[in-house]
DNA sequence: CAGGTATCTTGATACTGTCAAGATTCAAAA
DNA sequence: TTTTGAATCTTGACAGTATCAAGATACCTG
């Protein structure tokens, strides 16, 4: 038994069950996020995952070791998302240095609603793996595309300033924006009337927020 | 066996071992935050919590039924702190409403330095209860809080001004302290050189944040 | 003092993560 | 092609978990 995830009653088309799965990490992956995005992250068991992947309950431990490997490799992925889109966002906007952390703010609320279960696990209270290269990696690249830009902010504007605080404004941002997000992912603004559909009431909503951030780093 | 934590050696001191433990409920809730606090969200038990309190495993049960039942009783206690903390600090405050809500903005964050594991279980993934009544209660009103302060500060500064949205502020200020509390507890921001301890740095570099949320809505 | 109720324990069930040992498949070397 | 070692997955077992029903104990009111 233990086939893999494809029905029974094909005969031998291109996902017949065999022994060795062929691409179990990835499934695992998979799984993972839709058992979180199912049930929650109190829900998640890492048996249950292998359950949906078609596997043994041990199998997963000949890819990722123990639990806290799995949920690693996702983190790893939740912190490259968020990486690439606020690069994307910077590359993108069209204006100053204030005008490149708006972008970049709104891209990473963005990349929060697009796949919450995997913000959870990235932000979450799960144990992970900091020992991991991968995780640790591409927590640095997500960490210093904030930081240097608001560096570049002081660069452009506040230099000599002494209002404009650059780890005041660093913190400020990433605050506002990471603690945007697990608010809205916790379903705890819709008392202020905000939920994570319609999508672009909420987008809307960011930029205002965002514009008073910017607004208040400004002056 | 089973007899309540205190020692073996006291022969009738007033902690002396019976059957009934006599403060259950205020016991199962301090060894929860201090096994927390010890192990983290990831290391909580329901039975090691009994243990720690000298008491079988199911006798939390008929204190609170099943172990949502605790952790929503001390999210209940989190959500009062704020609220208490939030209502003080805004009676104490001198100046206009803008200063009350820095000083309330300071308020929440130093209720989630004072107690962590609290602060974890309130806003954490971990199963709560939301039909419980005094959970729901504390947390409406600690929500209420920041979002009457905006609308007093719409009154008073920029009625009629469409720059200053109600809705897009009370959703700033809140997102970037709660942001901040989170970040800070995960022990996201020592790359920027910002930890628990000590104290009154956090307290500083807080302090500038929100006179940068401030000033971006009041102008 | 009697009876009822609140409190706690016992015992059992169905889960969970992790590990060692065995079975199976793949892939490269001979 | 055959062999042989490595990669992959299963089996079986262990300790630990939440939860529940039933029983034991203590308190408390009448």
């Amino acid at each position: 038994m233990y086939a893999n995830g494809s029905d029974e009653q094909n005969s031998d088309t291109e996902t017949t069950r065999r022994y060795h799965h062929g691409d179990l990490r990835q499934a695992l992956i998979r799984s993972a996020e839709a058992l979180i995005a199912e049930k929650g992250i109190a829900g998640f068991t890492l048996r249950e995952c292998a359950r949906r992947a078609g596997v043994s309950p041990s199998a997963p431990s000949h890819h990722f070791g123990h639990m806290a490997g799995l949920l690693s490799a996702i983190a790893a992925l939740g912190f490259a998302d968020l990486a690439n889109a606020m690069e994307h966002a910077k590359d993108q906007a069209q204006g100053n240095a204030l005008d490149e952390l708006q972008a970049i703010g709104e891209a990473y609320i963005t990349v929060a609603m697009m796949n919450p279960p995997r913000f959870r696990i990235t932000f979450g209270q799960m144990p992970l793996d900091w020992n991991n290269p991968e995780l640790l990696h591409e927590a640095e690249r997500a960490f210093g595309i904030l930081e240097r830009q608001v560096i570049t902010i002081r660069g452009e504007f506040g230099a000599g300033d002494p209002a404009l605080d650059t780890q005041a404004a660093s913190v400020a941002a990433w605050s506002i924006v990471h603690g945007f997000s697990t608010l809205l992912l916790d379903g705890r603004l819709t008392r202020f009337g905000v939920d994570v559909d319609p999508e672009k009431s909420v987008k809307n909503l960011a930029q205002k927020m965002l514009k008073i951030l910017i607004n208040g780093i400004e002056n």
